[in-house]
DNA sequence: CGCCAGGTTGATTTCGCTCAAGCAATGTGG
DNA sequence: CCACATTGCTTGAGCGAAATCAACCTGGCG
């Protein structure tokens, strides 16, 4: 089942419990106060759009509670899943700061509890912050390293390889804890379709490279539900 | 032939015909002074290494005059072309921001001018001045979107489609004028071996590709020289 | 109950990679 | 100046991973 309510929102975006690990640490007390000022929260149900490719950008999200998909479409008018974004996760600061519209859509996955910081304000904040621009870019230039990274295996890797990388990265923002074999288990927060779009694959592919992976014992799925035997041995076949 | 030498330096920044063009456009006159007192420049000859993939990166450089060509390593050693710099492009910006070392190498491919801007110079003029941060972060956007199109491109595009985008790229970047007839001739700044990493293919099936194309009659290639008759036609194929 | 979307499975095809050989251009040493 | 390696490119043959096409479940849901 998928959670229908989220955690009420902290009073003040002092308690939040994400900001240490978002670009809004880099604030000081005085403009944090401005950046509650200015932000709004609103929670969306599950499957609700945040926003589309081509929407202006207005400001920011910060997702403080559940689960955002990232997706584009693709020349043939279908939908790639291209990342998730958990608590702590800012969106839409591409589009942002290149003063561009949305090249993506977002859409909760989960009911999901969203900070908004809209454009007047984050605008003052980066004029008068250093920092806080210099966080963004640093989150851009890692995310780029990513993608970049991404590009040269896509050409080089197996589709079981792309799955195994999305798997693990999965389970990354699942949080999931490791058992005391070296293995884990969790829900898969997306339906099959989107985790073959994520591996640039296709359903059957999809449903194929799991069976095999399944023979092998490598993994083992029903439904949603994953239990990966052993991170190590995963780990070493992409090494 | 290759080019082997350059045209001569301006006097001064201000003097620079690119700079309206790059990220120093952002720059008071007074700041532009302040870079000038900071950059060097020097000329590296044709296959000259800039810096290499793990080099910890001391500044960034500007490409003044000639070509540059950025690389990667694969997982087997090899090496990747990822995309040309042209005068007017900023190198290892990223590196630089993200206070990491390079993840790339870039070479001269041609007699090439460039100024380096080094570290403790450039803090000080992004501290002073938020609105070139501000550049560079709508930099790093933009590539982020250009990588991350590719990426959902390389997946569904085919061989022939990947190299007719990278064809379109290149005359661009060679700033060759349209004939009379709509098509474009000018010579490739790279190998074969080259060309194939860039659509990240394989030299055997660039050359099929290429041969199949010329009996259809789309392009012309005799060794480096290339001829598009009809621009619109390759850019239908991939439309 | 029928309908439909999501998922699985099987059969077939296709694109691009690998392996292998040949060839032209360039360089090197005797 | 010639014999020869070397390097970059092309061509052919065969193979394999994944896409496509098609059928067929399954579980909601009106």
């Amino acid at each position: 089942m998928v959670k229908t309510d989220v955690p009420n929102a902290p009073a003040s975006c002092f308690d939040c419990k994400h900001r240490s690990r978002t670009e809004w640490s880099a604030l000081s007390g005085d403009e944090v106060v401005r950046l509650e000022k200015n932000r709004s929260c609103r929670i969306f149900t599950a499957g609700e759009p945040i926003y589309f490719e081509g929407d202006s950008c207005d400001g920011v999200f910060c997702v403080e509670a559940g689960l955002v998909g990232v997706r584009k479409g693709d020349s043939d008018g279908n939908s790639i899943l291209l990342r998730l974004a958990t608590p702590g996760d800012t969106l839409g600061y591409r589009a942002f700061l290149a003063g561009e519209n949305h090249h993506t859509s977002a859409e909760a996955l989960a009911a999901t509890r969203l900070c908004f910081i809209p454009r007047s304000g984050l605008r003052d904040l980066l004029a008068e912050s250093p920092a806080l621009g210099l966080r963004f870019l640093q989150h851009a230039a890692s995310d780029l390293d990513d993608t970049e990274l991404k590009l040269l295996q896509s050409a080089a890797q197996s589709a079981r390889a792309r799955l195994v990388h999305v798997l693990l990265v999965l389970r990354e923002q699942m949080q999931v804890p490791t058992d005391e074999a070296g293995g884990v288990a969790f829900t898969l927060p997306i339906s099959r379709q989107d985790l073959a779009s994520m591996i640039r694959s296709r359903p059957e592919t999809l449903s194929r490279t799991i069976r095999q992976m399944e023979a092998e014992g490598a993994i083992h799925f029903a439904g949603r539900e994953v239990h990966i035997p052993s991170l190590d041995a995963l780990l070493d076949e992409i090494s």
